[in-house]
DNA sequence: CGCTTAGTTGACTCTTCTCAAAAGCAGTGG
DNA sequence: CCACTGCTTTTGAGAAGAGTCAACTAAGCG
């Protein structure tokens, strides 16, 4: 298997920070070394980890994660295609979380030092890559918002709004919809509610015919509804939502 | 007023993760173009604003919070002395939140060119300073597992805690106790709970002996019962934290 | 076809919120 | 010095939200 076209997603994400000259994706897509698969449920990356490279995932979702001591678990982000899961941990000696695959993922390898040569010498993809880690610590701090004060139903369609622009910014949507491959019980363990409440939650946002699901496809409905509905705002993401530039309406948050 | 000082509480910081030459120190002293004072209640940093200064906090507690649309607000962050508030902005168009001074505050202000340049051409500063936007990180990490999984009581202990380890690395802890100058509505718009139960979960650490209040002084009477307790582990501040080292024992979280 | 995992339902309990009011504690002006 | 005001803390009681336990259904798979 070749690394080609592994980069397409995260070049993506990138230019909706600024558009990346010919070169500095050909730099990208040159760094990775090789990919590496994970089946449901592995690890990619376990807590006191201190990777050699740093992981572009390519495809499928994973999410970073820490155990409970009562054996639960608590999922504090979702990885989608374009993300990378660590270039934090440059600096940091060790992994104080763990980043788990939650579908079938296909994960690309770029070697620490090409990273950071990369980024010393390419002020352009250096700001890009910054920027994403910006925009990752923004979007943890709206799900720490959302799952401290919003009611259960505003709290999963939220996170649905949020989804459908970032699936849709790496060209994973199509039309207002998108696939979650995640089972309830994930679900359950991001938004901090207990299995029974979120199956009943996603029942109660399918009656109010917010969403529809087909399987882990996601379909929003009306977006326009399901925005005003969650209080979304998608400013946090600090990037071009197409989709919902037109239904903003003046307000906080 | 002199700039004189304002720098000893961030340098103090930056040194859990390396130790500075009194060259860095002078530049970092020297970067501080001048300090403001802001009264409690006020805004530091407004959301939607572009500043041309970093804001170093030098006194006081701060927060980063937004405003919800029901009028009540979510505090995401405490800011104590030593803290930047915003090097992130550099490179995001807009802030995505706003920072307010929850005590009365003495901030240092740095020019954005200033900081660019010193991050330019001195890598173990540039070094140090990301490292600390990326224990911020971790930070809220923890916040979202606390708010998402862990009962009040835990919860509120849990970031007693962590701010007798903050306090203390900067030497604003004495002992086991450290002044916490905020009102228990702050603290509930903290944790996403209502003022009622965030007064009765105070009561009910303390009817446990687990810490002692005095006017805005906490004190932790027993942290190792506390640490246990609250199954706390301070690895994700990513410092040395000598209080704890004698009290972990081996767990998950 | 039996096995396993994911989704659904019902009933009950416990946590947490809300509303409302009282009590404590500055600071202010008479 | 005291009444008054505004703010924070504390209490009480009822209502709503969310968790738990347990069973049942649906769907995928060897």
């Amino acid at each position: 298997m070749t690394t080609d076209g592994c980069c397409t997603a995260l070049i993506r994400k990138l230019e909706h920070f600024k558009k990346l000259s010919d070169e500095d994706k050909e730099l990208l897509a040159n760094s990775v070394a090789k990919t590496v698969e994970f089946g449901p449920g592995s690890d990619i990356i376990t807590q006191g980890d201190q990777p050699d490279y740093v992981h572009l995932l390519v495809d499928g979702w994973a999410g970073r994660y820490k155990l409970l001591q009562d054996g639960g678990r608590n999922i504090m982000a979702f990885l989608i295609p374009g993300d990378l899961c660590d270039v934090n941990v440059a600096l940091l000696e060790e992994m104080d979380h763990s980043i788990g695959a939650l579908s079938a993922c296909k994960v690309a390898l770029i070697p620490l030092a090409t990273i950071r040569t990369l980024m010393d010498e390419n002020r352009t993809l250096a700001r890009a890559l910054w920027w994403g880690t910006l925009v990752d610590e923004a979007v943890l701090r709206e799900w720490l918002v959302t799952v401290g004060s919003r009611p259960a139903q505003q709290r999963v369609g939220h996170l649905i709004c949020e989804m459908l622009i970032r699936t849709d910014a790496v060209g994973l949507a199509s039309g207002n919809s998108f696939d979650l491959p995640l089972s309830q019980q994930e679900l359950a363990d991001t938004m901090g509610m207990s299995l029974v409440h979120m199956n009943r939650t996603l029942q109660a946002l399918r009656s109010r015919e917010l969403i529809t699901t087909n399987g882990h496809k996601v379909m929003v409905d009306n977006l326009r509804a399901l925005t005003k509905f969650t209080a979304f705002d998608p400013l946090y993401l600090h990037q071009q939502a197409h989709k919902f530039r037109s239904l903003m309406q003046p307000k906080v948050l």
